[in-house]
DNA sequence: TATGAATGAGCCTTCATTCAT
DNA sequence: AATGAATGAAGGCTCATTCAT
């Protein structure tokens, strides 16, 4: 019998980003995340057209907002140096967050979500906003599309050593930091 | 009717690896590892227990070989910059020619196989290997376990590359290359 | 917030009838008659106690209002030959504006309402009607129930030819009179 | 744990049969038909790609079996009454038979099936037989694709009459050899 | 030892119906 | 009286694994 709740989108959010970042996509199933969110089978489908659209509406709500973040901190006006520090502690810590949400981007886990639409746009999109990072800079690797593989290897890079030293948050944003340093006159 | 095989082990390796190379393990079933290699599906039981060993072992295998080719070449008497560069080469190519395979152990592809003992051994290995080549040399970066945390940005940036330019091979490892000689002295 | 609505219950069935005939009982859902009506889904419910009572009511006022159209025809004062070939073109473009209503009736569509004593009094209802247009004849068929038998014929056969000819209306009713007529003396 | 069934197929097939027959298309899921045969859910769907599939199969086989008599009882040598006579009688009792799959095939009942190719083939084939009944014959009614309708009407009335006088066999073969013979100089 | 049919738990999704507001 | 979100049983289908032959 039908009751009322309240929130019941962010509640199915809340604890599917739970499950999502705790298993992954195909770990969680749609009865699991109604168990956990006290809400019927039926009422997830009310809300998201499949299980597919509510990981990825979960996704991109969530990688937006690290978005705007790191735009943020891209338009402050501090030394460049400073702002390679800010930038990838910003990400780094998001992408900790995140877990399993995190690296279902920046790895390409899940083969259902693969070739995915919003997937490829989003990642673009961090792809992009990591090359500014090094926009406008001298660099001392000489290589076509040098700024994009540079991101790209500080983008899975930080996603591995979030994986393999998870208690070593510092030394794994010093470690990157001064790796992309080094790449820069 | 039961017929006499020979070397039923092999059949099934080629079979698989190839099926598992194309479409990674999570797309690939039993009946078409059955189908492609002319053995039984019950037959595959007789070899493997079970799926994911059948995945595991036909890893370790493709990798153990990569270790052989890598150690090979560690081994060679030659200078430090060129041997950089023909460590690097052989491990892409490798990675290159084993697509999901290869990523399936860089990345923590197919949730089945996470946690997996021989998995994070292998993983291990390859770091370790990974980090015998910048071993003697004093590193530019400061920071604990730098090795580590350089072999792990290597091979991940490497995966991340071969996908983001499939067909651009060379400058792949150029950049490569030039990455790992920047944090060296 | 609930909305005061000038005849609900005729809106409603304005619109289930439109979905019902385009769609037939299996396809057409609660949702989408509430949208289309613009009547919520729970007020559906006030009116009628469930999807099946719904769809009878609207089967039974349709055929009631073809019934009156027919007891119209028959209580002419004109030839029988007339009156044969007034009726069945009344009844024959009922049915065909009616669609899979009038099929529904005709055949038994919908699993879920076969057995239903309202369908069933209907098309006993519509028999009866059409057994009058032979009453008074005297026929060449030899056959218990006869003219139910016939009516029978009639009725199925429009359906039929209906579906089959859907553009040659004249052709098909054409075919119907002249086949009634063969066994009228 | 798997048990070795005989003749899978055809337990498969008699209890399909009987549901659908019984209950018709819809009403019908795979888990009962399972239950029923005492075959796995799986296992039904190494037989048959889908349920669609399982119940086109069994209408087809049952239908193809009906054609091979209705051919038969055409090529014999004797008088086109007594063949008018058997034919109809031959076609009836398999209908009758057949319940529901029967009507299945004459009327359009399930949505599902509508469209389907093997339906139309069919159809179009038992048409084409019955067709073939009044062909070489001089028809008093005049009317295009005359022939084609009047197997129509045999076809529809016979099924209507059927499910009508479920106990008068006779009366009602009767009655559509006289209503088709009253069609014929 | 090889076979492959049989198994059945498990997954995504639908939709008639209910009831708190 | 009207609302429409919430419900959850039900259904089609998959696939790793088993075992009688």
């Amino acid at each position: 019998m039908p009751k009322i709740i309240k929130d019941v989108e962010e509640i199915i959010k809340k604890c599917a980003v739970e499950l999502f970042i705790d298993y992954g996509y195909d770990q969680v199933d749609m009865k699991i995340i109604s168990k956990k969110s006290g809400v019927a089978v039926g009422t997830l489908y009310n809300y998201y057209a499949n299980k597919k659209s509510l990981y990825i509406t979960i996704l991109e709500e969530s990688w937006e907002n690290t978005f705007k973040k790191l735009d943020e901190v891209n338009e402050l006006n501090i030394s460049s140096k400073e702002k390679l520090q800010r930038f990838i502690t910003t990400l780094y810590e998001d992408i900790y967050k995140r877990k399993g949400l995190g690296k279902a981007l920046v790895n390409n886990l899940a083969a259902a979500l693969q070739e995915d639409e919003t997937m490829i746009r989003l990642k673009n999109s961090l792809i992009f906003r990591l090359e500014t990072l090094v926009n406008g800079t001298e660099l001392l690797i000489n290589c076509p599309n040098i700024r994009t593989r540079l991101a790209v290897t500080l983008l899975t890079s930080m996603a591995a050593l979030l994986e393999l030293y998870p208690n070593n948050n510092e030394d794994n944003i010093d470690f990157l930091v001064q790796l992309i340093s080094l790449s820069i006159k």
